[in-house]
DNA sequence: CAAGATACAAAACATTGTGTCTGTAAACGT
DNA sequence: ACGTTTACAGACACAATGTTTTGTATCTTG
């Protein structure tokens, strides 16, 4: 029952020189025979496991993706409101060990529809943490619930993206979390060093 | 020396075409051919203009973020820190004039390319704005300035892509600078209805 | 308004990528 | 060692690309 030996081989080999070519030339750039040619695999072969280029990279993000989920569990078990704190340490982390994977698909590539993938997981996770959050302890969110999550993910999905272009990491990943924690306490005008706005 | 009203007229038609086409159909999805039959114009004379697809999209996206720059100019000439007040809100205005192309471009599409131009537009004006503004006031950001733009900007994006999403407003556009305001001030802790962070 | 310039349409063309299908050889799991 | 599965190489029809040509309609400029 054991998976054949042969198709990890290929599937591996594919998804491994698909991150490698879109990094050097991006994806819609990219021809199925480029992609074969890299893996070193027939292009009949590669039909035989993928209906095309967006297939393939979709199966790429959604492992990558199930991988994440893996390592996070732990860390979500019982933590904080949405990634702050333990979560977010063990995404940058990930993001560290899965540098290429990540940037691939951080960036967009692919008509967007990985990324997508990625963000709609990200703020179903956030919005059911923070939901139960809400409820378990009786508060009212100040501002529009569903603004609030967009900014929420969006701010993290911009974090990783910064941490996964670097080339060598700019700071701890526990400072950087450090950081966000704050920011999420004092809010941006504390972190840019200022106690108030101007006004307009 | 004006430009030829039949170029204009093309040009306008061809742009107008992709827009709508993509947001039924998705940009990959999209034949040149699609686009001109769209646009009521000939195949060949699509390549009169435009190189391909992706210079086609890359002119819409130009032409948008010219004639934003153009409507931001006079808020941004005496006013607040990055896109908070009088910018933020004169954005969401024209996301709501044109907001198919925003969508298509706030998606992703192009292999996000387009939304690449317009994110690096952003963290530009951002940037600049706030190390003039750091610098006028002679204060030092109490976190990393890099990480606090890509912060910055990540949140300014997710909240026009929510904004350019909705087909109706889901709330005045001063409503909700009012409510990015109070995040930016107080942080996201206080905006969803805490003012401590759960232990981690 | 006239004349020269410019843009458009229509059709044909070579080129490239796609997706599928063969028969054959090799590698696999049991 | 066995039967089964998978990979390979090559060939195929098809679709989309990008270019070119020729005739016609429309514009701008003087």
């Amino acid at each position: 029952m054991a998976e054949d030996r042969r198709t990890r081989r290929t599937r591996r080999a594919l998804g491994g020189a698909l991150v490698e070519l879109v990094l050097e030339r991006g994806f819609s750039a990219l021809t199925v025979e480029d992609i074969t040619e890299q893996a070193d695999v027939a292009r009949a072969t590669f039909y035989a496991h993928f209906k095309g280029k967006d297939d393939l990279f979709a199966r790429v993000t959604s492992d990558l993706l199930e991988q994440l989920t893996q390592r996070l569990e732990p860390a979500v078990a019982g933590s904080a409101i949405g990634f702050t704190g333990k979560p977010l340490l063990e995404m940058l982390r990930h993001v560290s060990d899965e540098r290429d994977v990540y940037r691939v698909v951080l960036r967009g590539e692919g008509d967007g529809k990985p990324l997508q993938m990625f963000v709609d997981a990200c703020a179903a996770a956030t919005a059911r943490e923070f939901k139960a959050r809400a409820e378990r302890n009786n508060v009212q969110p100040r501002i529009d619930a569903d603004l609030l999550a967009r900014v929420w993910v969006g701010e993290q999905v911009a974090v990783l993206r910064w941490w996964a272009e670097q080339d060598t990491p700019p700071m701890p990943a526990e400072e950087a979390v450090r950081m966000l924690l704050d920011l999420a306490l004092h809010g941006r005008y504390w972190a840019s060093g200022f106690t108030t706005p101007d006004q307009d």
